[in-house]
DNA sequence: CTAATAGTTGACTAAAATAGTCGGTTATTG
DNA sequence: CAATAACCGACTATTTTAGTCAACTATTAG
């Protein structure tokens, strides 16, 4: 089993998605400089949450990726899933083969804590993580804190004008 | 988060050392052909068990390693831990800082699933994976597997006598 | 005593996975 | 048409895993 910044960043950058939500698509240097994710690592992300049909996109100027599905109807286990293939704890896949072919000793175990995580987060869907205090209270201080970008196109798109 | 086959291997031979208790020490030879582990590898990983104080040795012939507390006292994320340092999922070891020293959007969800699943690993301890009838079985059928070479330390121990 | 056994240690290594980068292509829109 | 932003494939540095190897130490059976 892997946990690692992949499965991470998949599921921040589904949050932040579902976050800014609503103002049109979401562009992925968007994402890349709240969350301080490499845009290009997105890429590769994006393109398996794409193929999984967890997201769609939209091409051009004002485009980018949004949801496609409600936010209740995506959970973390199909996030990390998409990108990682699989939250599986056994060294077998499930096939009780791990000691040149037949089951070892452990096998049991692993299956059952594989069912404990992924019960786990399959339950907890974007729509419940929104609603936390903890990310709504992050997510105000990034949008702070990246605003000043945002003015900066605005005053430049005043100038050129 | 890491669990992979370092910390599969370790739960692995601790159970075989809790099955084969009772007749003296086991050696890591015979948990190396039982559990088909590299011998070396079993070195390194016992080091980090001694170190733990989950097991303790006996040098010379006779000698091996023995459980150094009740199979009621050895959890599976103790015995984890003691290979893999942690069970963690989150990036930041829980010090909320993986955004440049700032805590990330989804630091509480990975904290969550941290301590959900280290409750789910404490709670199994080894005489509780030696009462299951799959452990049972799996065991019995590595040591039929095995008896052979038991047999001919007991014919050649004959020979020479 | 001595030879065999079995743990102890440290350094080294091949292979895999992670966490990216880079360069270019394609579709869309103002 | 030019800017934008998704798309795609190949490439790479770093880290981790999973292991090997050689040498050393303590113990005990004979
Ligand atoms: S983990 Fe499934 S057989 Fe070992
Ligand atoms: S996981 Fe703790 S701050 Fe990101």
């Amino acid at each position: 089993m892997r946990l690692t910044t992949k499965g991470r960043y998949a599921v921040t950058a589904m949050l932040d998605l579902a976050i800014h939500a609503g103002k049109g698509p979401v562009s992925l240097a968007d994402i890349s400089e709240r969350q301080g994710i490499s845009l290009s690592y997105l890429e590769q992300l994006f393109a398996k949450l794409r193929r999984n049909e967890l997201v769609r996109s939209v091409r051009g100027p004002g485009g980018g990726y949004q949801l496609n599905r409600e936010q209740r109807d995506i959970n973390v286990a199909q996030v990390i899933d998409a990108v990682n293939e699989s939250v599986d704890a056994t060294g077998c896949g499930h096939t009780g083969s791990c000691q040149d072919g037949s089951i070892c000793l452990t096998h049991h175990l692993w299956c059952d804590l594989s069912s404990q995580i992924h019960d786990f987060l399959s339950q907890i869907t974007l729509a419940d993580l929104m609603e936390r205090s903890d990310v709504r209270s992050v997510a105000k201080r990034q949008d702070r804190e990246h605003s000043s970008a945002f003015e900066d196109s605005l005053i430049s798109a005043k100038v050129t004008a």
